[in-house]
DNA sequence: TCGGACGATGTTGTGCACATCATAAGCAAA
DNA sequence: TTTGCTTATGATGTGCACAACATCGTCCGA
């Protein structure tokens, strides 16, 4: 394996546990273990680190530590907006007609969704699940700059979401049964082939879960 | 000087170097020579160069070399695509008066672009006028990720659209004309205080060079 | 009792020597 | 002459020792 592979596979692995929440918000991570886990000395480890960092996904203090990412309410909210309106993008720019191995994918994201039980200990699950469904979504639109930047602020958002929405621990059913009820409303759209729905119906979830978050944000304060 | 802030120094110089042409699209640049000119050794000047091509400007090559990004045909098209319908986001996402201060700037800009006499040897005045409107036209919008974003794009279109201006070396002096009545319809539009028009203004001037290099593509190949 | 200096500890940042790899020049054999 | 192997060269990648830095506990003195 080069080493430009393995380096792409490690920042995947960190990746996935930063956006997955094995690595929540606030964590410090260590350099010498990080290396020690993965087998290679701190150098390349700190590569990876320094383009996760990049991706606003880390960051590093001189003498302290290196801290997974949290974002401040404005921060939240602004990418959300953003998000809104790019996900309505999707639909428009250079749309791509899902394969029937995609459209089975996304049947069997649906399934899964109507089956995942809560629990208010194991965010994983349902973090996984929109992972997965965010990267079946990337395939809908040939335009690879567009997608990389959905699936760049993804990172950033969605597991900001889920840890607020585990935190909280309110509403956890209700914010589950809605997912599920948009990749159903998703994969109908896809199978009657207006890609253009199925981005709206994203669209409007996206926008419907964030007033829910504010929501809970306003209970909270108050 | 913190560590941070010097790395952050050397990685705007870099960019610069590269979205101005001093690095043209290709060119071998050497860690060493590069270390040695900042007075660092290769360690922290390989954590930029890591992130430069995290930003998809560099890519590095075991054994070869450090190369400047360049962009094949349909990667430029689809970013084309993208900046069109981002330009337009701008004036409705968070938009932003502008200051006296940044309207005095765009006003300055104007007269830059009017005064500016093209020479098909030295792109660099052309691509620094063309990135300091950029700049200003990021502080139009309070949102923070969508200007982000937009200047990453810029960062890598906006060279590569210059350097085939320059070395097809036809209708300079028009694509300059062009640029000039750009900034100073948007200065118009800011000075009657509507940022949507001005974001259409942009939209449709990017819309429009994009279509004159298609051109340019077409008779080269042709 | 309180406050501040100080050092022990653990972290990230840096410099350097070497490993690994790709390329091109050189050279010998067919 | 051409082909293929060898080798020299220079590039990026890695490991390690140490420097720079922040933090916290400790201890001494007012």
């Amino acid at each position: 394996m080069s080493a430009r592979d393995r380096a792409e596979r490690i920042e995947e692995i960190l990746r996935d546990r930063i956006c997955l929440l094995d690595y929540p918000p606030g964590l410090r991570l260590s350099e010498t273990e990080l290396a020690e886990e993965f087998g290679i000395s701190r150098t390349p480890l700190r590569r990876v680190l320094a383009r996760l960092e990049g991706a606003h996904l880390l960051h590093s203090v001189h003498g302290v530590g290196t801290f997974v990412t949290d974002l401040a309410d404005e921060e939240l909210d602004q990418i959300y907006r953003l998000r809104i309106e790019l996900a309505q993008l999707a639909g428009r720019l250079d749309p791509v007609a899902p394969s029937a191995d995609l459209l089975a994918h996304f049947r069997q994201l649906a399934q899964r969704a109507a089956a995942l039980v809560p629990d208010p200990d194991t965010p994983r699950p349902f973090a996984q699940l929109i992972m997965d469904f965010i990267q079946a979504q990337s395939r809908l639109s040939a335009n690879q700059p567009l997608m990389e930047i959905t699936q760049h602020l993804y990172f950033q958002t969605a597991r900001i979401w889920v840890h607020s929405l585990f935190t909280s621990a309110l509403d956890l059913s209700e914010e589950l049964a809605v997912f599920a009820q948009e990749v159903a409303d998703v994969v109908s759209a896809l199978e009657a082939g207006d890609l253009d729905a199925a981005a709206s119906i994203h669209r409007t979830h996206i926008s419907l879960s964030y007033r829910r978050m504010l929501a809970r944000r306003d209970s909270a304060q108050a």
